[in-house]
RNA sequence: GGAUCGGUAGCUCAAUGGUAGAGUAGCGGCCUUUUAAGCCGUGGGUUCCGGGUUCGAGUCCCGGCCGAUCCA
């Protein structure tokens, strides 16, 4: 693709010839204006003040808007076109007596995609549409780019069908702004994710919840299961580590006295990308003290309706309070899903037993279930059992559903039942089979806490997990010593509820700028970029505390490095 | 990581191994109430990249890049 193309070069004469006209085409200020949808109640208005007879007549004077051009219709010495800003379109009509010859100048050298501004009188035009008749026209932006405009065709028959445009999702993602320039759905489903979040905010702030900001940059990764991302800080001469998830933080705040919390900001996995994972996704977090896993589930209930609520407020353009519960059926990948309902509850052994006809505490039957299904047995029991609750039943769970009570092994950093320490107090929500929530019952005994911490790091080291952590948090087991209090803890995936909420099935599509291989890459960058990245992870490999002391390691570590570096 | 599918004009798409085309957008002309305007004329290509087979490759083969879907 080749920058400069006719289109382009058409575009800069235009420019020029703009500027030549004493016409700023990248003019600095815009005067006053108004949106446009605004403008239309006031027409609508206007119109509602006439009589019947006298309708056709309606007329609102001296009203100025802004915006971008998206068509241009020239009739002879007129000139229609529609002006689009954020809140909708308007038809502008320009001519020689009433905006002027200069007008008629800068009209001769529009392009679809420049923004002008343009001030005169509301009327509808003879074929009934509301048009704004120019008197005073003003630049504002030249587009040197074509928009990629829907447009409309006719076939063979004589049919006339419309041809979207931008289809191609790689393109769509790499170049958002057009986009969203063409797609107004994509825009509105943005609006409709901002909503969301805000709503989710309010709610949490009007139960006395406190917004807090918390590290992105942690030096030991933790609170989740997840490979981390890495980076180097120069002048303190170490390594920190893209935060995979907020918990153990927020919680020190738990320790500091604040007793409701919350944070939704960007973690960050490094792991493979498909439809329901970005390396980079929105996680609201929130911890309450004296709280449980019980109050966990009835704040999430209350939470995900709310911003259901508001989801279909903005869809009938009504106040959030005249929403009943009964309106707040969603579809998404096929389900009707009933948000106004309480969720099922089902605890995590009875699940298991249902469909996979085994109990979790028979070792032996979930081994030999874990080998019928064909999943690799290895050393980690309750991985092992919860490996074959994901294959039997997870895609189950379709209705809005907590699963809840999990085996204490695989719950870290959750307080088990008083009557049963082989269950933790825990909770993940469940719909379309998707995971979008957890919480527990936050464990707040340090010496029980460092237990369980060595306890994972040992066996991921065991069984060569790659998303064990590899290091025990001690500075967060001190925080511990100092008393938490009784507390409840949740996890809310954001990209995954607007999905939800939004009926779409790619996270891509919720998402601005989703993550992308770059483009145009050749043989030669290719494998440049894999020899670095083998390089890496030789380096990490060889730095790690089980090779370190080996003799001979240190000398080949250096080697090596010095290779990666003439990469 | 594996399998399958895809990448052609700004955009949406055609093209048995045989001159790369259409609609739309662009450019020129006509038209002062049109509306995804209309009419007449006209320019526009690294067919993703690199090799190979062939008299001849957008098409077949090999390798690579990017994306989509499914699987792990």
């Amino acid at each position: 693709m080749s920058d400069v193309n006719e289109y382009r070069l058409a575009r800069e004469q235009k420019r020029d010839a703009l500027a030549a006209l004493g016409v700023n085409p990248y003019e600095v200020r815009t005067p006053e204006r108004t949106q446009i949808s605004a403008l239309r109640l006031r027409f609508e208005s206007a119109e509602a003040a006439q009589s019947p007879e006298t309708k056709a007549e309606a007329k609102v004077e001296g009203v100025a808007i802004a915006g971008r051009v998206l068509a241009n219709r020239r009739m002879g010495k007129a000139v229609f076109l529609d002006l689009y800003d954020e809140t909708g379109k308007l038809q502008v009509y320009l001519n020689a007596k009433q905006t002027g010859e200069l007008a008629m100048k800068v009209a001769d050298n529009l392009d679809l995609g420049d923004f002008i501004w343009a001030k005169g009188t509301l009327q509808r035009t003879r074929a009934g549409e509301v048009t704004l008749f120019t008197s005073e026209l003003r630049f504002l932006t030249k587009a040197l780019s074509v928009p990629p405009l829907p447009r409309e065709f006719t076939d063979e028959q004589g049919n006339k069908k419309s041809v979207d445009a931008l289809t191609d999702p790689e393109l769509r993602h790499r170049k958002r702004y057009l986009d969203l320039m063409v797609h107004g759905e994509v825009r509105t489903r943005f609006a409709l994710r901002s909503r969301i979040v805000t709503a989710i905010r309010d709610f949490l702030t009007g139960q006395g919840y406190m917004e807090v900001e918390t590290p992105m940059m942690h030096p030991i990764p933790g609170g989740a299961r997840a490979r981390p991302f890495v980076t180097h800080h120069n002048a303190l001469g170490m390594n920190l580590y893209m935060r995979i998830a907020p918990e153990l933080y927020l919680k020190r705040l738990l320790v500091g006295g604040f007793e409701k919390v919350f944070e939704i900001n960007r973690n960050f996995r490094n792991e493979g990308i498909d439809l329901t994972h970005n390396p980079e996704f929105t996680m609201m977090e929130l911890y309450e003290a004296y709280g449980d896993y019980h109050s966990m589930m009835t704040i999430t209930e209350g939470m995900i309706r709310h911003a259901a609520r508001a989801v279909r407020a903005f869809e009938r353009s009504v106040d959030v309070a005249a929403i009943q519960d009964s309106e707040l059926v969603f579809s998404w990948k096929g389900q009707q899903l009933d948000l106004g309902k309480p969720f099922r509850r089902v605890g995590y052994a009875q699940l298991l037993h249902e469909n996979a006809g085994v109990d979790i505490n028979d070792r032996a039957a979930v081994t030999a279930k874990a080998k019928a299904l064909g999943i690799e047995v290895h050393a980690d029991y309750w991985k092992l059992a919860d490996e074959v609750l994901e294959a039997t039943s997870m895609h189950k769970l379709q209705q809005p559903t907590f699963l809840i009570d999990y085996p204490t092994p695989i719950c870290p950093l959750t307080k088990a039942k008083p009557d049963d320490p082989n269950v933790a107090e825990r909770f993940e929500l469940f719909m379309c089979g998707i995971e979008f929530a957890n919480a527990f019952s936050e464990l707040n005994e340090p010496v029980e806490q460092l237990r369980r911490f060595t306890e994972q790091v040992e066996l991921g080291k065991q069984t060569e997990d790659v998303e064990a952590p590899k290091e025990v948090d001690h500075d967060y087991v001190e925080a511990l010593e100092a008393g938490m209090p009784p507390a409840g803890g949740l996890g809310l995936g954001i990209d995954r509820l607007v999905m939800m909420l939004t009926n779409t099935e790619s996270i891509r599509e919720v998402v601005l700028f989703p993550h992308m291989r770059r483009e145009h890459t050749d043989q030669k960058t290719a494998s440049l970029q894999r020899a670095r990245i083998a390089a890496d992870t030789l380096l990490e490999e060889l730095n790690s505390p089980e090779l370190r002391k080996q003799p001979g390691i240190a000398e080949v570590a250096k080697q090596v490095e010095n290779a990666r570096k003439s990469l």
